[in-house]
DNA sequence: GGTCTACATTGACGTCTATCGATTCACTCT
DNA sequence: AGAGTGAATCGATAGACGTCAATGTAGACC
């Protein structure tokens, strides 16, 4: 439960001069992070959350008639977030005939799972 | 690159009925989604994702005026996303004299990152 | 006590987000 | 052509978010 912490306490700085200069410095690139973050963005929502879990589960069968019903938000709303997930590369669709069916691209989450890892 | 795709086409129903009934459902439950989406929605900013990497590679040992400098935001900024990232519980923090030293707490991410996986 | 320092909080601002009703679009079938 | 259906888009609205300057707070040192 606790963290093994050793901390690394600091001197009082003489008046006048900059604070701490910084020693460490992210692994991550800012562009990484970028990227990272709009995932993680893309996933910010609860109804997102379970859109690609059940996606994930069951690509290209799932038409979105069968996805509304399962959220108590009205169909453009799911369209709405269906939007996000694609526009964050997280999700395609392919239309076939009324219906579109939509996949999860497995790709999108690897770097961020990776990084959590 | 594709991803292998088994439609299943639907048929057009009869006028008046309901529209498809959901057929499959998530397996995670709403309140997995919503604390899945609360950990994602932590980690929806570039800065924040950066913060997590450094305290995670040097728990405790960073003091936030080491962290200040490397985004190009103010302090009070910094001070915000690290508050955001306590109150999702990704991160805690430790006072010693006038510095504060954060550290991650790795229980947080695990669960986004095996529903990840 | 008084001053300086590290960090947090407040308040304000502009922007983004989730949601809905209404509408539009694309397709199917008669 | 016309009607009906699945899904996307539009426009509006209320709330959340990221940012900063200003202020507050608590500890350190003289």
């Amino acid at each position: 439960m606790s963290v093994d912490l050793t901390l690394a306490p600091k001197q009082k700085r003489p008046p006048g001069e900059p604070c701490c200069e910084p020693l460490v410095h992210p692994s991550v690139s800012p562009a990484e992070a970028r990227r990272l973050g709009a995932v993680a963005k893309a996933l910010a929502d609860p109804i997102r959350v379970q859109l690609v879990d059940v996606l994930r589960r069951h690509p290209g069968k799932v038409c979105v008639c069968e996805l509304t019903p399962l959220f108590e938000v009205a169909q453009p709303t799911v369209s709405h977030h269906l939007k996000v997930l694609r526009e964050a590369g997280l999700v395609g669709v392919e239309r076939k005939g009324l219906w579109a069916y939509y996949y999860v691209n497995p790709e999108a989450t690897k770097e961020l799972q990776q990084w959590l890892r």
